[in-house]
Order: structure tokens, then sequence, then C-alpha cells
DNA sequence: CCCGAATGAGACATAGATGTCTCATCCAAT
DNA sequence: ATTGGATGAGACATCTATGTCTCATTCGGG
């Protein structure tokens, strides 16, 4: 059976070769398969074991991050306490899935694969619903549309994303600098 | 001579070929040479007239982004006013060059082209140091880095770009929805 | 120490994109 | 109507990434 070591459900190689796979693919998508193996530290022929071949691949990556950030909403409760509360939990169980959600945000080749905006509508429904319990609580302004702050929070991640990755950005800062700029603004204001 | 029909300086042609490219590999970054040209209504062999290849078409889109970006900063004044009122105009600027830039800011294959990140980090610093300006006049808060405002920009005005272009935002709404989140955030402030 | 599975290295054929070419057609200016 | 330049369509050779294969080596468990 070969354990080959650590962890979980066997799944943790795949999911790592993932990972740096989309880090890879985000800056340059016209990456090798050679490329993708190295960055992995793993050789072709196991990446070959892994995925069947490129699409395969790309789509692995694409259901693996539709997968965790739905874990992330999920874990956030978007439904509990205030909206700004739930965007913040939401933000910080995002930040471990930010690389790979960046990828997915950019590759907008999914219009060709159909089952997966599926997926990514119900994503949206929930993020942009919270923003919409947010202006009706009235915690939230409401000239900004919910799906302008959706499609603003993903911007922000995946600038996140990156600034983490360039090291231009803690990783313990993610949440902070995200949340902030997106409730709070870059304005001082008058009075909090 | 042949002047093609309406003006400029008969790089029209190119830069429209170069916008719908930006576009279209800014969705789909693996697009055949075909696709490309097809998309511009044209035909390979005149795109091939146009640009070499493949590197010679991206570095061209890669030029003319940081070209008609830095063209935006100098239009907008940086340096005159409020700091709140230059982003506001930057943004503006940086609306009909928001599709271009898009590709430029996702498509960070760039660490291979050497000359480019000069341009690129003139860039940056022009940007920062307007976040910075209205941090030490007191407009913007200063636990928000300029190098994070920097980014955050970026990422909202890629964001804003990809709105526009499926539809979910109008052109004319761009800059308000930019600069309104980014400067005040979602937050309903108390006063103000 | 031995065995089996997994991996890496490399060869190989194939497919698809690329770059170059030719030729017919079209369009604009004369 | 004529002419010159530009374009589109298509053929063509080439090249590169891909996918499949084999074999030697490594690694971990027994």
């Amino acid at each position: 059976m070969s354990h080959s070591g650590y962890g979980r459900l066997m799944t943790t190689d795949r999911e790592q070769v993932l990972e740096s796979a989309a880090a890879l693919l985000t800056r340059k998508a016209t990456a090798t398969m050679d490329e993708v193996a190295r960055a992995a530290g793993i050789s072709r022929a196991t990446l070959h074991r892994l995925f069947a071949g490129r699409d395969t691949l790309v789509r692995a990556i694409e259901d693996m991050s539709l997968r965790r950030f739905e874990e992330a909403l999920d874990a956030a409760r978007l439904d509990e306490d205030e909206a700004s509360d739930a965007l913040r939990r939401l933000v910080a169980e995002a930040e471990p899935v930010a690389g790979v959600l960046a990828f997915l945000i950019t590759e907008n080749q999914l219009f060709e694969a159909e089952g997966m905006n599926e997926g990514w509508d119900r994503i949206d429904d929930r993020v942009s619903a919270l923003f919409r319990r947010g202006q009706e609580s009235g915690e939230f302004r409401i000239d900004l549309t919910p799906a302008w702050l959706t499609d603003a929070l993903y911007g922000l991640i995946s600038s996140g994303a990156w600034s983490v990755q360039d090291g231009r950005l803690a990783a313990k800062d993610f949440q902070y600098m995200i949340v902030e700029l997106l409730l709070g603004g870059a304005r001082r204001s008058v009075k909090r």
C-alpha cells in the first residue's frame, strides 16, 4: 500500500502539486507541463501519472479551488452575527485558499467547462447574499451593488495572494489589509 | 501609401488588434494565434504581418499597456489637489486602459522580459507616492501601507475591467465604484 | 536484508501550433 | 477603367509540447 508518509487522505501529494501548479500557472499560464512538474518538485512522468493531461490538471485545480473556497464559505458561517464580522471570518478562511483562488478567478477559460459555472454561480450567490444582508441591515452602503462588492472582494483576494507570494505582504496581515480596505476604505474617516 | 481610412498615426490598426488580443488573452491565455486573429477580425496572415510571432505580440501588448497607463498617470496630474481627487482622476483616466491593464497585471510572465520591470517599477513608484502623499497630508489612514493600496488599486481596476467586459458593470460607473470602494469602503460611515 | 511499489530519466511517435509562402481578390486612389 | 497595395485563404514544412512507453534506481515496509 505504501503510505508515502504523512497524512490525511493520501490526496496530500495531489493537493500539494495542484497548489504549486496553480501558483505557477497564475503567473505564467503558458507554462509547460515540464515546468509545472519541476515547480512541484516531481518529474514529468509522475505528473502525468497524477493527472492524465493538461486539461485534467487545470480541471483538477478548478475543482479543488471551488471545493476549498466553498468549505471556507461554510466555515465562515456567513449568516451569523453582523455582516462585517462574517466578512472578516470569510477573508480569514479564504487566506489559505487565496493562491488557488486567484488562479480560478483569472483563468476564466471556464466558459467552456460547462459543469463549472454551476458551482461558481452558487458561490457568487452566497457571497453577494452576504453583502445584500449587510445592506438590508444598514451596515453597508447601498450605492455599491452586491455584485460589484463581490467582484471587488475577488479582486482584493487575488491582489492579496500575489502580494503575499511576492513577499510584499505578510500572510498574517492578509485578512486585516483586505477587510479594512473593503469595509473602511483608505480615507481617514472623521469619526470611526 | 494606402491610408486605410481614418486616422491618427496609422497605428490605429495595430492598437485595435492589441486591445482585442489583450481582452482575449486575459480570459484565455492559451488562445491560439488563429483565435487571436479571428477575435481581432483579421486573418492569421495579417496578424503575422503586424506581429512577427506570439512573443512579439505579447511584448507589444505589454509595451502598449505600460505606455498608455503611464499616459494616464500623466493626465491625472497626481501631484495636484488633494490626493483623493488625484486618485479619482487616475481611475477615470485608467478606465479606457483597464482591459489591457488587467492583462498586464495578471500575466506576470514579465519576470523574463528584463527591460519590462523597469517601466513597471516606475509606475509603481508614482502610484504609491500618491498614496503616501495622501497619508502624509492626513487624508488617508496610515495602517494600510502604500504598497498594499497600490496592489489593491490594481486588483480593483482588474475586477472593474472584467465586470465591464462581462456586462455586470456599466463603463460609466467604473470610476465611481472603484474610487468609492477604495476611498470610503463598503461600511456605511456614521458621518460623511 | 529483501521485496515491491513508486519515482525519475529518457526515448519515441504524434498532434497541434507556428511561421513562411503563394495566389486570388478586394479596395482605394488615380 | 486601371493600377498598386493590402488582405484573406490556404498549402506547406517545421517545431515544440504532449502523451505513452520502457528501464534503472530509489525508497519504505516487512
